[in-house]
RNA sequence: GCUGGAGUGGCUCAGUCGGUAGAGCAGCUGAUUCGUAAUCAGCAGGUCGUCGGUUCAAGUCCGAUCUCCAGCUCCA
């Protein structure tokens, strides 16, 4: 009898040749073997049938690993094509992946779905899983493949046969009951291991994503093998839709949006108090970090965006204008007016690097469909910088803004994750340049020990990039900082420094960002924190809260001497009771409320109440001062 | 921009079969002077997103348009 010899989690173990992943599974933990989604044979993620013939490495693909949750999600995607086809017979159906929160399928049905319906595709679903049906794989000639689908009336599917038939391949399906689906797999061993699943949402969606294309109609959805996974997923959503940024900046005063200025926000005296606080923060960092600050100006000439090639490549987000019989365009990105101040006076390689940044307001027409509270705008600040320097320090330069990036993300209490971006098909330069630019990215983060994703195409037109996604406390990412290294712009705009040759070179460019838009950077704060800041960025840190008329002057003196020791402070005088005032102040988030009545007019104290933790008792005024002094200049979170 | 949904006082919402708008909160005024998440009373506030149409009559029906929401796409 032949056998195989399978190395799991570095144990190698003695399998008769031919025994499938699930039985692997089960023979190391039954538990395993009930959570198992998939398998990874020497690195290739396949089905739980797949026999095992020879000796290899092997994982086993749980629902708490990102592939195993793939495979499914996956699974249901499938469950869910098949409860639409039972549904609606002449369902076409496009594609149905896994992604990063559940699953989606696209359909082509001859009408538009109603929530009511939804509700029907989930109760087949869950008839689906009930009836247990095994996955079976099965393999075709791409002949065979497309008659199949062909004969089913599947458009979508046989397009996609067509474009994989080039490679000599077969092509692989997947089998349920009787429905059959193209897919490259894995799956779940049966429709029964999916115990609870939820429609999320409808909407439409282009096939290919190409609004040339016909809409079909993508129901989204996410699964779980326990139904408490479920309900904790639902109230996650419920906790994020608590925490959007566009409901608690209207009920925290911080900013607006109004039909007059699609995109354009306007920020309220809350608002622009953290707005600051964030600049305020962003200065001392830049200036410890060896920054210049410059400001250019908002519009500029046409002959300076050709020269940028923005004129070319991204005219189309541009707000342009006439003036004078000239055109005129505002600025959508900052780095042409910093080429132009670095051009303002000879440089030598003495002052290189030279990091210059710019708070720059820049403008761009993003798609009406787009707009999303802050997160999306049409007029945004970007933190920006342009660090001018020979190639020698190009590895150096990113490893100093890395660690700037990384710094500033701690103090918000983000984690975050790397993506490297290469050449687009709209790029400029040459591929000698692109090359030594990417691997100069490569190299630096490789250096500093980071792990990365790679996107391919993804990059700017002038050059590849880093972008840093930071991740908040729901689990959400979003990308924020970029490090784009630029070997164009220089060359076009003739940049020079002299070297110590007495030679003219032309020196390397870093487009850089670390909140990336002060106004998104802002959104995500507020759903990150919930709007309940911590003391440094809270636009009111304390609020007193006299009991009654005769303690007003006391509580106007106690403001006083806060806000003397640099504490943003306020006082409710309004005749309330003690409970509606602290109610209220509970309610803007307010991280101390100080009661004053006789008992602390008389000792010449406060007693303080903490937005989380309640009452603290009383202490004396300058003492709670001195805390709350300290507490924020920790920047604690 | 595209597909679908929605716009009624500052906010959250009601408004039946077409018969020219209602509540709570917030605001203002007065009373109350109170000890850790809502004191009472009164007042004021809306050309129902905008424009056009149908009708004796439009918040309600029709068309256009703007904005917002969920996505597609794009990106900080």
């Amino acid at each position: 009898m032949a056998m195989v010899n399978v190395t799991l989690k570095g144990d190698v173990r003695q399998y008769e040749a031919g025994v499938t992943v699930a039985e692997i599974a089960q023979s190391i933990g039954a538990g395993l073997y009930k959570a198992a989604c998939a398998g990874r044979l020497d690195g290739e993620t396949v089905d739980l049938r797949t026999p095992v013939t020879r000796d290899c490495a092997l994982e086993i693909l749980t629902f708490d690993q990102p592939d195993g949750k793939h495979a499914y999600w996956h699974t249901t995607s499938h469950i869910m094509a098949q409860a639409v086809k039972r549904l609606f017979p002449g369902a076409k159906f496009a594609i149905g992946p896994a992604v990063e929160n559940g699953f989606y399928y696209d359909f082509d049905l001859p009408r538009t779905l109603t929530p009511e319906d939804l509700e029907k595709i989930e109760n087949e679903m869950r008839a689906i899983c009930k009836e247990n049906l095994p996955l079976e794989r099965f393999e075709l000639d791409p002949a065979d493949a497309r008659a199949l689908m062909a004969e089913d009336g599947q458009d979508y599917k046989v397009e996609l046969i067509e474009e994989h038939a080039g490679k000599g391949e077969k092509i692989s399906f997947y089998k349920q009951g009787e429905f059959t689906d193209l897919c490259a797999g894995p799956h779940l061993m049966s429709t029964g291991c999916v115990k609870a699943l939820k429609l999320t949402n409808c909407t439409g969606a282009y096939w290919r994503a190409d609004a040339n294309n016909k809409m079909l109609q993508r129901v989204y959805g996410v699964s779980f093998p326990k139904k408490a996974d479920l309900d904790a997923y639902l109230t996650m959503l419920e906790e994020a839709k608590k925490r959007d940024h566009r409901k608690l900046g209207r009920d925290l005063e911080l900013f607006t949006l109004m039909e007059e200025g699609p995109g354009f926000p306007f920020f309220l005296p809350k608002g622009m108090i953290l707005k600051n606080l964030l600049i305020d923060y962003w200065r001392q960092l830049h200036r410890e970090a060896g920054y210049q600050e410059i400001s250019t100006p908002m519009i500029l000439n046409r002959a300076l965006w050709e020269r940028s090639g923005h004129w070319d490549h991204y005219k189309k987000n541009m707000y342009t204008t006439v003036i004078d019989e000239e055109d005129y365009a505002i600025k959508p990105m900052n780095c042409p007016g910093g080429l132009l101040v670095y051009k303002t006076k000879l440089r030598s390689y003495k002052d290189l690097p030279l990091r210059m940044g710019e708070l720059g307001v820049v403008h761009r027409h993003e798609l009406s469909g787009a707009l999303h509270g802050l997160m999306r705008v049409r007029c945004f600040t970007q933190d920006d910088a342009h660090i001018f320097m020979t190639r020698e320090q190009i590895k150096d330069e990113i490893k100093g803004v890395v660690g700037l990036i990384d710094k500033v993300y701690r103090t918000f209490g983000f984690t975050y994750h790397i993506e490297l971006s290469t050449m687009p098909e709209d790029h400029m330069g040459e591929l000698a340049d692109w090359e030594a630019a990417t691997n100069a990215l490569r190299d630096a983060i490789t250096e500093l020990g980071y792990d990365y994703e790679v996107n391919e195409g993804d990059g700017a037109f002038y050059g590849p990039k880093l972008d840093f996604h930071l991740t908040d406390c729901l689990g959400r990412t979003w990308q924020c900082g970029t490090i784009q290294l630029d070997f164009q712009l220089p060359e076009r705009f003739e940049l020079e420094y002299t070297g110590a040759d007495g030679a003219k070179h032309t020196p390397i460019m870093i487009h850089r960002v670390v909140f990336g838009s002060i106004e998104r950077f802002i959104g995500i704060l507020i759903e990150h924190y919930a709007g309940a800041f911590p003391l440094w960025l809270a636009p009111v840190q304390v609020k007193v809260l006299p009991i009654s008329e005769r303690h007003h002057e006391y509580a106007q003196k106690v403001q006083e001497e806060l806000e003397s020791a640099g504490l943003r402070v306020e006082t409710d005088l309004r005749s309330e009771k003690i409970g509606y005032k602290i109610r209220e102040a509970q309610l803007q988030k307010i991280p101390y409320m100080l009661v004053v009545g006789d008992k602390e007019q008389e000792e010449g104290k406060v007693s303080v109440r903490d937005r989380k933790q309640g009452d603290l008792g009383a202490m004396e005024t300058a003492a709670f001062a001195r805390r709350a002094v300290e507490e924020a200049e920790t920047k604690a979170q």
